[in-house]
DNA sequence: CTGCGCTTTATTGTATACAATTAGTGTAAG
DNA sequence: CTTACACTAATTGTATACAATAAAGCGCAG
């Protein structure tokens, strides 16, 4: 994609994001293309790419919606993101290097730092956790894990999710950080798929403590709202 | 996508399979815009889709090529799809039917009469095979599980993997369906997984000694041939 | 002869107009 | 009061023209 379908994808993706956009909203090409400043074409461009990750549904019909997410939904992509990010980190600790493992602990470190604050910085330790993430998944060596990773890891549901984190959250993901780099320095690949498989559920489960109770039934498309 | 977008998607898509069109081949829009009897606009959105099913890859200035795959890329695949198939094989053990252990017997029944004849029916045989995985992966329903998969298991790779069968690998073919409906009977979930993750491993194993010695090197773009 | 930079050409990106399809609405029959 | 149906309005699909960009060819200097 180029600038003005990377405009349109931006905009769009932000703004089911940060919530401008809710579950079930109708998203009109012309509307959104008024709101990107460019043409219906790059919007459909952005519209597929959302629909590849999963954030954007379509109607049979083949109108747009913003994606809504039941809580089995969301159990089964973590589900699936627990099994292949335990698989990147089981590949990445065999091809581990001295390099990679200084620039995961910094990572780690920079991790520690923003929770450790009176006010957890929830931000930096969101971007710092996607950096932590992607390196290990880069040093899987498997494009096609990255793939197919990338369409289940920046969901809307994880954003939300640390924002839910009490301060005992925040260290048991930066402890388990630090358990993946002793098995990422011992190149031991079983150990990291572990521990890897259980950070993910970790995250699950507090994403569905959060929300337990609110049913979150897959809503009806609603109108307008674009 | 709809009618014209559908047709340039199974017009380029069947040229790749074939092998009308090979790997490396640059695929100019306007090009196939006039073979498919549509305009670009379609095309383009056939590109997009196609590229996602990871039968043309993009170049970083946008241009298309039909994707190559090395033998890493290949084994990269199977890889994944042995995990992800074993993972579905598990859920459909675990939500199986009578209903559905009937139709998948059937289906098996089918592939049998396929293979037994003097002259092996491979195009019966890949149909059923792949009706066959098609019901496990429904069964196993996790609508993103199925769309991780079906980004994995249509490719021109596995299509011309069964050329090159021997009787004997086709009977092993069966043979482990017949052990995964065992497993599909007894609601045992992990033996069906095993059994799946075999199952593809082997295929693998049946591609790669077919290709043994041919390096394949992921070749550099070839011009022209649209 | 070779390497660099400019000009030309080919190809993709974007905008817009129009066609086709779908959802919504109101009305009339049961 | 409900339902079926037709009609209208809204929305997406397609084609085409034009703009931007990248590849290729060419000339020139070293």
């Amino acid at each position: 994609m180029t600038k003005a379908s990377d405009r349109a994808y931006e905009t769009i993706r932000s703004m089911i994001l940060s919530g401008e956009l809710s579950s079930g909203d109708a998203l009109r090409e012309e509307a959104l293309a008024q709101v990107c400043g460019v043409s219906r074409t790059p919007v459909r461009e952005a519209l597929r790419q959302l629909e590849a990750d999963l954030l954007v549904r379509r109607t049979e019909s083949q109108r747009s919606y913003v994606a809504d997410w039941s809580l089995d939904d969301v159990a089964d992509a973590f589900e699936l993101r627990a099994m292949l990010e335990g698989h990147a980190a089981k590949r990445a600790a065999e091809r581990m290097t001295g390099d990679i493992i200084a620039e995961l602990t910094a990572c780690n470190a920079a991790i520690l730092a923003a929770i450790s604050k009176s006010e957890p910085d929830v931000a930096t330790f969101l971007d710092r956790n996607r950096e932590f993430h992607a390196v290990v998944l880069e040093t899987a060596g498997s494009p096609r894990l990255k793939g197919l990773l990338t369409a289940l890891i920046e969901q809307p549901v994880v954003w939300r999710t640390a924002q839910h984190y009490d301060p005992e959250a925040f260290k048991c993901s930066h402890g388990e950080h630090a358990d993946l780099l002793s098995a990422f320095e011992r190149r031991d690949g079983p150990w990291a798929e572990s521990i890897m498989a259980g950070h993910i559920r970790r995250a699950f489960h507090a994403y569905a403590d959060a929300h337990k109770g609110l049913g979150s039934a897959r809503a009806e498309p609603k109108k307008g709202a674009a």
